[in-house]
DNA sequence: AGATCATCTTGACGCCGTTCACATAGGTGA
DNA sequence: TCACCTATGTGAACGGCGTCAAGATGATCT
């Protein structure tokens, strides 16, 4: 019939084609994945306005119905798209997170890395939010274990969170995220320009930005 | 020819009809305020994708093409419609510090009336951070003297900071707007209703968020 | 009155999301 | 081997959308 979940995963069902042949081996060989990378493509080429079933569609080098038969509709292909960011800023907030001098230092390289990846892939960022505000809820991967969610829970902890003060751990993790977002669609702004130069650089101004903030500098009703 | 700026204000040109009387006056009488109230409306109560030009002048009762002698395009009207949501944002946050008990807690209050908007007008504060975030940078209204931006720089003043020191002044108001707004569109997800109603309903989570974020409830850098 | 000009309507264009009937081709079991 | 089944593709069509050009309408000015 139609794959109703993740279109990323073709679960053990008959094996179709090499997945990434020459050409065209199969009727496509692997349409979703093509179409989440087309439409992934679209959205940084030409912007969200371009980013239409149909163009997809032809990008993949398909016909506009060929879709339905891998996505429900459009906003589930582009659900798809949005779950490729949010894994993506899993891993970039991971690799912040490791690169840190220390438990204190995570935290706050985490907040950089969190929003440097939504400056790196604005367009990306938009869609991953707009998906979750549409649905009022965080996507479920992001608060899978090895998710950005999940890293800021831990290096809470290890930055000498108490961990049994479960309110607090709470609050603090939604503060932290709430943080992260609004300098993420901010910091490019504009009228913030001249700051930025003065300030050395835009990292250096959504360093100064997050430490304003709070949380990642310094989450004070867990650690002070 | 055709309104160029602000569709609100019919500025000193002929009078053409007694403005709200009954009926239809004149070839409609006041079409550009006629068509951003329809346009609210229509967010309102069906959504944003509900919100097409064409259902906006349905709902006006004009045909599909009497609002582009208003407005250049689609996206004109909604920024007109954004406008109106951001002067409405700036009245809230002159009534929230208003009604603070010391200069501190005014910091706090603004915060809070900021979020109390955004939570009570979605859809509205949406297409307002939308247009803001296309352009990427805050509507020229939310500048001025008597707006939301305002109030804060003058809070903050208020509050203890140095106005001479102006890296910082910047730094702390562009932190508190990207506070407000990150708990803003936050702050309505699903998976954080059990913690809301633990402490007590929205406002004292919302409250609880600000504070642990920082600037609103303890702006250091400047205040410590 | 006649000219003028802003305003509104009609009709059309191309693009969109979506659906439906049909075509095609790999896999399965007789 | 071959008929069948199912997954996957195409084509044509629908109504809705944003937008525009040409024409109708009616208030205002001289």
């Amino acid at each position: 019939m139609r794959e109703t979940g993740n279109a990323a995963i073709q679960a053990p069902a008959a094996k179709v084609a090499p997945a990434t042949a020459g050409a065209r081996p199969y009727h496509h060989g692997d349409l979703s994945r093509a179409l989440v990378a087309a439409g992934r493509r679209i959205l940084e080429s030409e912007g969200p306005s371009a980013l239409s079933l149909r163009a997809v569609a032809r990008e993949a080098g398909v016909s506009p119905a060929a879709p339905y038969h891998h996505f429900k509709d459009k906003s589930e292909l582009l659900d798809a798209v949005a779950e490729e960011g949010w894994h993506e800023l899993g891993a970039a907030i991971a690799t912040g997170r490791a690169a840190a001098a220390n438990p204190r230092a995570a935290l706050t390289e985490i907040g950089v890395a969190y929003v440097s990846f939504a400056r790196k892939n604005p367009a990306l960022y938009r869609l991953m939010y707009h998906a979750a505000c549409d649905r009022e809820m965080m996507p479920d991967h992001a608060k899978t274990q090895d998710s950005g969610w999940g890293h800021v829970a831990e290096a809470l902890v290890e930055a000498g969170a108490d961990p049994t003060n479960e309110r607090e751990m709470q609050l603090a993790q939604i503060a932290a995220w709430c943080n992260a977002h609004g300098v993420a669609e901010m910091a490019g702004f504009k009228e913030f320009e001249p700051l930025k130069e003065a300030m050395g650089g835009e990292e250096a101004f959504v360093r100064g930005l997050l430490n304003h903030v709070g949380i990642f500098a310094r989450p004070r009703a867990l650690l002070d």
